[in-house]
DNA sequence: GTATTTGCAAAGTGTTTGCAGAATA
DNA sequence: TATTCTGCAAACACTTTGCAAATAC
């Protein structure tokens, strides 16, 4: 049984701090960005940070769950995850060729959301909304 | 090699118009909503129409890619289709129930990505919005 | 000292593909 | 008849899980 965190407590992982969890939330954060639990794995066992799929696949499970983490899902299907510092709701626009990601104004969609709910009868309404292109330094490049 | 369509004439099906392909498409027009590949597989067997999953993939993989399906991911990532009537970019909202999908008035979503385009420096700007909750008939029958 | 975490390998998804036989145009 | 379609089984990619050994608290 373990002790429920005190306020106002850093809470960086949930259950044990254990050093593969620590790599895991590392190397999430220095992604900078989305990643899927295999890139993190094969960048982590490239660095020498031993750890299995399994256990990233736990650890990222883990932090989305705790809402420290969010997941997007790219076209084939595969999750990919990137870290959330703070801890709102947030819409993010992907770049389909290098992964970059940057965070948008996303008001005029809750709103259009909230107002698709009324209208539509609907109750606990979630919306979820993925946006890709080209960055401006891809498109740029060829 | 096959003739290009001639216009005005009715497309139903890209290539061949085989058995297999016209009960695929039936059973989805059927279904009227979104259905996975698989239990469109699984009610066509049961109905009698002998049909193999690859078939139904591959069917289904024409219709959407000639426009005439749309597709939504589940939140376990599996791929829903739904028949479009029309040839319009569409957007629904789905009961996580019941899977009853309704089309929704998405004017606002389409001119936010275009002003996100705009302002983010992306190119070739692509777009996903997912709607679900509790349909008038769920949400009330607890 | 004990409950949690770890890694491996195996199992489980949904989906795609290779290929020989069947069917369409 | 030539091309396309079909079904099966095997292949695939991503993800989860069972279990014994290792580890954190």
């Amino acid at each position: 049984m373990t002790a429920a965190p005190r306020e106002g407590e850093i809470i960086v992982l949930g259950g044990r701090r254990t050093p593969r969890r620590k790599w895991v939330l590392n190397a999430l954060i220095d992604s900078n960005g989305f990643v899927s639990a295999q890139a993190l794995y094969t960048r982590l066992v490239g660095m020498g940070s031993p750890v299995g799929l399994s256990t990233v696949y736990r650890t990222l499970r883990v932090l989305t769950e705790s809402g420290r983490a969010d997941i997007v899902r790219d076209s084939n299907g595969e999750r990919l995850f990137r870290y959330r510092p703070s801890a709102e709701h947030q819409h993010y626009i992907l770049c389909r060729r290098c992964g970059l990601s940057t965070a948008v104004e996303a008001a005029a969609v809750e709103a259009w959301a909230k107002r698709v709910a009324t209208f539509s009868g609907f109750a606990e309404v979630e919306h979820t909304v993925e946006l890709s292109g080209l960055c401006p330094q891809c498109r740029g490049g060829g």
